[in-house]
DNA sequence: TTGAAAGCGCTAACAT
DNA sequence: ATGTTAGCGCTTTCAA
C-alpha cells in the first residue's frame, strides 16, 4: 500500500512547468496556453493524478462539508430526511455526512469533534429539543431544524411538516367517513410535534362542535411497541371510540396488532389512520390509511437552506412547512 | 459570522510562546514544563481555542475517515450496519461516512469524489457486486464488504452473515414443525445472497430426504411488493404447499398481506418464515417468526477489520460469518 | 524544555 | 501565459 499519492508537484515535474500552472489547469483557467493545458493534461494522465479535495478546501479555508445529527440512522423517517439532504447538498458541491446521537452526551461528542473542531461549514439537527441537546450547539454557528420546527425562542431555521394541518386532515377524513368518538394516541407530550398534532385533532372536531375529550386520548413514544400498549389500555377502560388517530404510523402499526389480538376488526369495528405513510403501511392487514409525508423533499429543502445560510451569510429564519397528503387505505371506512 | 477561527498561533501569541509549544499542549507532550503549559491551557481557554481536526491529520497525511457506500441509506438492514459500523469506528479514532449510490453511476462519482481524491482512508462496501460497482474501486485500496461474501475471486476482506446456514436453520424448522411441502420466495438470482440461502434450503431438504422441487421457487427482488406478488403467483399455480420459506422479512410481510387477501390463514394453513428479524417482525399479524441478524455486529467487526487493513497494511483477506438466531413466532406452527 | 524551519497538498496574490 | 512567494492550520524534524 504505498501511501505516497501523486501531488501536483509530481505534475509539475513530470511536465515541466510550475505547481501552479498544474493547479490552474486542473481548476479550469483560461490563462493557460492550448500546449501547456495538453502537456499537463498528458502528465497527469500519465502519473494517474487525482487532486487532494481536503487539501483544496483547507487552502481556501472550507471544508465542503456539512454535518446531520440524527437521534439514530435506522428510523425510516430520520433515514429519508439524510438520504435526501445528501443528495441535494451533493449538487451545491457539498457532502453531508451523518452520525447518530441517541443522547446528549453522544451529541455533545459529535458537536466537539465535527463542529467546534472545524470539520463542518453548518449543522443539520433532527429532534433538536430532545434532552436539551439544542443547548450544545455553538451560538451563531449555521445550523438547521430538519423535521422539527423550531420554538419561539430560537433564531433557528427549520423545514418540516406542517403538523397541525396533517392533523386536521386525518381527523378530518375520520369526520368526515362519519366517526364522531375518536381517540387519539400521541407520541410524547413534551414534543412540539405531538402539540401540534393534538392542535389540529382539536381544531377538526371544534369545527365539526365535538368535544375534546382527554380520556381518550394516551401517550406513547412513536414506537410500534408503545402504539400496542396504548392501544390495549385505551380499550381496556371500556371507551366506545368508533375511530382512532394515531400520530405515526409505527405506533399505528402496533395498535392494529393489538386489535388484531383482540378481535377488533378494523376497519368494520374501529377505523384507524396514521401519519407518515411508512413503506410498509400499504402491506399491514388491514393496509394503513395515512398522511404520506414527503421526508427526503424535507432533507432537500433544509439542505439548501443551510447552504444559503452559510454562503450569504443570511441573518434572516425561515420556517418551511410542507404539507402531508392523505392517503386513504382500508383501515378507515 | 466570522469566519475566522482561533489558530495555534494565535493562542501561542497569547500566551508569549511559539506555536510549536501549543502544539506539544495539545498533543499532551510531556516535553512541556509544568508552567508553560498552564499558561498554554489559559490561553486556550480564555482564547476558546478548539484544533482543527482536518489540518492536524492532513499535517500527517492522513483523513481519520472511513467512507460506506451503501445502495441506499433507508433500508433498515443497510442503516443498521452503518450505524454498528460508525460506532465502532468511533472507538478507533475514525469518522465512518456514508453514501447512498443506488447506481453504479452515483457509485463511481461517490468513489471518485470519496475515494480517489483523498478523503478517506478505507472503503465499505454494502452489495459489491450489483451492478457491477465493484470493479469502480480502485485496486490496492482498502476496502471491506460488509453484508456481502466477497467472491473467490476477489482478493476482498467481508463480513456477512453466514446465509448458507441461516437458511438451513429457517428449512430445518419449517420441518421440524412437521412441513414436507416448503416453497421458497428468493432474492434476486445473481445475489450471492440468494444463492447461499438456496444452498442452504437444500440441504435441509436432503438431510430431511425430500426433493427439491423448482416449481415451488419464486424469486422476488427483496421488496414487500415482490414477496406479495411472488406470494400470489405461488398460490394461483394450484400447488400444494404447507410452508413457505421466504429469504427476507420484507418480503414476507407481502406475503403475509398476500395470504390475508385470500383468505390463506396463516399459519393454520400455511407457515411462513423469514430472514432478518426487521423491527416490525414482532407487529404482523401473526407475528413473524424469522432468523434474526445482527446487523449492527456486521457493521461494527467490518470496521475493526477495515482500520485494521489500514493500520497493518494486513495483506490477507479475512471472511467472517456471523450467525443468525431463530426467532419463534406466530407464523409458523 | 523550547523554538525555528520545513512541509502536508493545495490556492491566492503578486510578480514577470 | 507562467512562475514565485505566501499561507491555510497543523505536525515533524532538527537545533539550541
Amino acid at each position: 500500500m504505498s501511501r505516497s499519492r501523486t501531488t501536483i508537484r509530481d505534475v509539475a515535474n513530470y511536465a515541466g512547468v510550475s505547481h501552479q500552472t498544474v493547479s490552474r489547469v486542473i481548476n479550469n483557467s483560461n490563462q493557460v496556453s492550448p500546449q501547456t493545458r495538453q502537456r499537463v493534461e498528458a502528465a497527469i494522465e500519465a502519473l494517474g493524478y487525482r487532486p487532494n479535495v481536503i487539501a483544496r478546501f483547507m487552502a481556501k479555508g472550507r471544508t465542503g462539508t456539512l454535518v446531520c445529527l440524527s437521534p439514530n440512522l435506522t428510523d425510516y423517517t430520520f433515514a429519508s430526511i439524510i438520504e435526501g439532504a445528501q443528495k441535494e447538498a451533493q449538487k451545491y458541491g457539498y457532502f453531508l455526512m451523518s452520525a447518530a446521537a441517541p443522547d446528549s452526551v453522544t451529541f455533545h461528542a459529535f458537536v466537539d469533534q465535527l463542529v467546534s473542531s472545524g470539520r463542518t461549514e453548518g449543522l443539520m439537527v433532527i429532534n433538536p429539543y430532545a434532552d436539551g441537546r439544542f443547548a450544545l450547539i455553538p451560538p451563531r454557528f449555521p445550523v438547521i431544524f430538519a423535521g422539527s420546527r423550531q420554538r419561539q425562542e430560537d433564531p433557528v431555521s427549520s423545514v418540516s411538516l406542517d403538523d397541525v394541518n396533517a392533523s386536521y386532515q386525518a381527523t378530518q377524513h375520520l369526520l368526515q367517513v362519519g366517526h364522531r368518538t375518536i381517540g387519539m394516541i400521541t407520541g410524547p407530550i413534551s414534543e412540539d410535534c405531538t402539540q401540534d398534532r393534538i392542535l389540529g385533532f382539536q381544531q377538526a372536531l371544534q369545527e365539526a362542535s365535538l368535544a375534546y375529550d382527554e380520556t381518550l386520548i394516551i401517550q406513547g413514544d412513536w414506537s410500534a411497541q408503545s402504539g400496542y400498549n396504548a392501544f390495549k389500555q385505551l380499550i381496556s377502560t371500556g371507551k366506545n371510540i368508533d375511530a382512532l388517530f394515531v400520530q405515526n404510523d409505527q405506533m399505528a402499526v402496533g395498535c392494529l396488532k393489538a386489535a388484531a389480538e383482540m378481535k377488533i376488526s378494523v376497519p368494520e369495528q374501529l377505523s384507524i389512520i396514521g401519519i407518515d405513510d411508512i413503506p410498509i403501511a400499504p402491506f399491514t392487514t388491514p393496509s394503513l390509511t395515512t398522511l404520506h409525508q414527503d421526508f427526503a423533499d424535507i432533507g432537500a429543502t433544509a439542505s439548501r437552506l443551510l447552504i444559503k445560510t452559510i454562503e450569504k451569510s443570511q441573518a434572516e429564519e425561515v420556517h418551511v412547512q410542507l404539507s402531508a397528503r392523505l392517503i386513504v387505505r382500508d383501515s378507515t371506512a
